[in-house]
DNA sequence: TAAAAAATTAGACACTGTTCATTTTTCTCG
DNA sequence: CGAGAAAAATGAACAGTGTCTAATTTTTTA
């Protein structure tokens, strides 16, 4: 998967790099989505780890270095990252797997209280959940060529300065947009 | 496309679906991409109308009503959209595509000088592009389940949300943050 | 109408995910 | 140790895919 990408990623190339064949993987896996799952989680943990590892060994800045990390990560591993993204699993999402996604966005919560003290323990979450969308689209952009393609050269530095943008407007707020209730 | 999706999309099914053969399809287009690439760029095309029809019945609040009819167009047509940016082609972008995207990007790019007229053009041109970004991040993951799935129920006033905290941060400002030169 | 050009076809090819009866390996326990 | 049960692994077969191309049909041209 991160030498041949998702596009051409086949589980018959799996079986053959690791000495089985393929109805074994079948066997244990269940289904093709199963095996990009299994994937996927190992991408997720090894994501996560990057970023307390960047986090560990940085100062105040630390929604700053959450972003240099997505991007860092990404940029290392565009095919795992993409993988990530560009598969669509038909049918339920099984619970393991979603708590290795929430353990993710459980990172960027924490840290956002740190940043945002203030704010109610929901406006946290929703914010952390905007935040690392915004930087996800950026990300996405840049990965697949689309700020390149327009001449921007540091997509990193505008995800940057975006997420400065608003964690400066949020600072002294203790709440943030939501629906209404 | 629009009712399978990109997942179960196939040249074949095109083909019966039209009255010919497989091959007079690759005859005309050349290959698999170029088929997704042109049902692509009619997505572009549409989205681009629908965003300028949003435009033309709004009033002051031009980005708010863009970012709407980003949402709007997606969520009324979630395949076609997301065949935007689930497929992925290996080589270069044709140039005619290019350009259709460099339309949908000139919108925006349009709309942000209107509504920060003190900004330099190529500044207001990545400010364009960030807010693209920053909204296509928030659309990406409400499509795909991830705001649903931590009980966010409203990304579209979020990403709403996140678009004034930006340009109330930004105006006043005749320049934004830049790679080094 | 006859020849040239263009459009269309059907089939073959290599590849995919998926299934499953068969074989091989491993473990258990008398 | 060795026979029987359980587990693991196999590879052939199936329906599907994108892709190519020689052969055929249709259209245009002279």
């Amino acid at each position: 998967m991160a030498e041949k990408g998702f596009r051409n990623f086949s589980a018959r190339a799996v079986a053959k790099a690791i000495g089985y064949s393929v109805g074994t993987i079948y066997n244990v896996l269940g289904d093709f989505d199963a095996l990009i799952l299994a994937i996927n989680a190992e991408t997720l943990r090894r994501w996560a780890a990057h970023l307390e590892a960047c986090l560990d060994r940085t100062g105040n800045a630390r929604i700053a270095a959450l972003i240099d990390g997505y991007f860092d990560f990404a940029e290392a591993n565009p095919n795992l990252w993409g993988a990530l993204y560009e598969h669509r699993l038909d049918g339920e999402m099984p619970e393991w797997y979603r708590a290795e996604l929430a353990q993710l966005l459980a990172i960027v919560g924490r840290e956002v209280r740190v940043a945002a003290p203030d704010l109610e323990a929901e406006d946290a979450d929703r914010l952390a959940a905007s935040l690392l969308a915004m930087v996800h689209g950026h990300a996405a952009y840049a990965l697949d060529g689309t700020f390149a393609r327009i001449g921007i050269a540091d997509p990193r530095a505008i995800a940057l300065a975006r997420a400065e943008d608003v964690l400066t407007q949020i600072s002294g707020r203790t709440s943030v947009a939501r629906p209404d209730r």
